[in-house]
DNA sequence: CATGAATGAGTCTTCATTCAT
DNA sequence: TATGAATGAAGACTCATTCAT
């Protein structure tokens, strides 16, 4: 009798795991045409015809982990509204979040920006609708701190959270940022930044 | 004797031109890995091999696009720059230059902005130096209306370029943005919120 | 577990060899610019990328035809001087070592020397100082037994290493001789002419 | 009218051979199949396509090359040969017009030599009946003289006449001789050389 | 004669995926 | 599970040759 027990007896969600971070790292790197199945495998240090005993093709992988990471970003995106609040605490706190995960996954995160959300396979699978939430959550909550008479009521809430991601994933994706700034300094003052403009704007008052 | 016009008789500059726009066309369709040079000339309607009189590689295309490009762009926005007037009419300026350039054409700024700045050589070449530039203008930009007290003190001039590039890049690229916006309604309204909400921010007075 | 002997379990060195010897068949029968790397795979016959498996490229395939013979060679000629006797019996040997070599195969044999030292990069490799070291053995041997009068005192060592070594190649590379005398004829006849004119001359006594 | 005249009125012929010079040059250079068409226009200083009024392809060039100086070739061998004198003055003399001829034209002589004889072309074409006419004629030379007695009875013609030409080759093809020494050395001591080796052979007295 | 733009067949090379062991 | 040999489709690039001007 092995010691297959309940939950991943012999360690197949672990090495999926191990292989999908593998491959965040080398697609965050070289980008996911760039990265060859071989590449995966070797930061992984597997044999490379075993990414295909746990993953259908490439393209499942990063499909995977885009889903993976997703689902978790609208949880807590949705948590964060729903706890309440005024609308500067809630901007702070989905930037913090977002800005955190780059901290501590920025591999992850920028090849979910990147690769996916921008890839020509993109548009094709359901990543798009999973993707469209987070504008359909963002936009729901301007509109109800705007009907609260919170912000500004010409404000568009469709735009806004427009502008908010783009905000966000220009920060994130290293855009330019990595260069301009070191990884403490962008997360606290990104975000205070961010913050800022988007609640006061740049106008003296 | 050729009839042709007095520069570039026999019309070289011209069916570079057009190599470049029919690259541009199908960079921003299929992406520029997706594209087969075969594309290119296709679109061109000219012979496949063609393409390798004009320039020495498919990425020596892609380079050029940007570059030619960029080149315009920056001296655009240092022109808006040098004009005068408040910040706020100045961004309005640079913002609209950039969403016409999106209107007139969208696949030169969809290629520049997706293929070419998030390219994965796009750091090795020397295309970095002309990009950063235009955060380089834009910090100026805030640092010199901010001095002037025309916005709040405390701004962070290089986080505010970054935001603000992001912000319009978001609004250009067909982030999500073709899908939820027509054409029109983007140019008019994206521009409004962009210039809105930096300026004066969301928060209610 | 796999039945194969000890070493290289999996045929990685006999496969690779298996291409080599392809490789100098179609080399020597069309010419290294005449072979495509199909051709290669076709009469090894395997797959088409499968040649990529086992080398960097189509040259370097061509480089370790080279490389792998010549170790040998060097190793037989130092053998055969080392060995001792008068220099007829030396040059007779080495002369009967190459005739043989020929024989035994032919492609290899005239593929370096075609293809190899009269290529283009042939040069530019580390090839060269390989293929020197022959001409230096040779020289140090003719040294050897001038100085210990067995010719003549007035005999230039390097050119008759390199009268020596045009006389061989001559003869293997089928220069003309495929048409001039059968096999066998070559082998026999074609040592026992060069090993008398060298020693001996055309002179009548 | 123009200046049109007897002999090559437009300086068709003058071209036609600059075009020729050119080519062997860098045929010498770079190899025939390293060669493109357009390297021997720019070392002519003329537009590729023009090489196309001289000649029919690329190969033809290299075919004119080594008929118009073969022919030469043959035809002062034949001389030397006929003007009498013994094998020692004859070989002496042969060397030395190839020799020189080297030194005149290396870049046509190694062409000859390495492009054409060796080149896969070469069997295909009437080149190897023109080629093989040397041999021809050095092995009638060779009888000659061994029935007159002034060689060794057991001299065998034709393989003496190939071991003949290896050498001259050997010499001429800067196998390794440029390596080894300035051309005014090989041309006379490498005569010399090949006389006494071929003469006297090596054995001391 | 001269030019060089235009053509497109030909090849090397890469790499995702499969499969025997 | 694990390995890496094997497969072959796909695509970038070269270059001899043609042809309009």
């Amino acid at each position: 009798m092995t010691t297959k027990s309940r939950r991943d007896p012999s360690g197949f969600e672990a090495k999926r795991r191990r292989i999908l971070d593998a491959a965040a790292r080398v697609f965050a790197k070289r980008g996911y045409t760039g990265t060859r199945v071989g590449d995966i495998a070797k930061e992984a240090d597997i044999a490379y015809g075993l990414v295909y005993h746990y993953f259908d093709s490439k393209e499942d992988v990063l499909h995977t982990l885009f889903q993976d990471n997703w689902a978790i970003t609208l949880k807590v995106v949705e948590q964060i509204d729903a706890e309440g609040g005024d609308l500067r605490s809630k901007i702070s706190a989905i930037s913090g979040f977002f800005l955190q995960a780059w901290r501590e996954n920025p591999d992850i995160v920028e090849v979910i920006m990147i690769e996916v959300i921008r890839g020509p396979k993109f548009l094709e699978a359901d990543n798009l609708g999973a993707f469209h939430r987070i504008f359909d959550l963002l936009e729901a909550m301007f509109v109800r701190h705007r009907d609260a008479g919170e912000i500004r009521s010409d404000v568009h809430p469709r735009l806004t959270a427009l502008l908010f991601m783009g905000s966000l994933e220009i920060l994130l994706t290293g855009f330019v940022a990595r260069e301009l700034f070191s990884e403490d300094d962008l997360v606290r003052e990104g975000r205070e930044a961010l913050v800022e403009t988007f609640m006061n704007g740049l106008a003296a008052r």
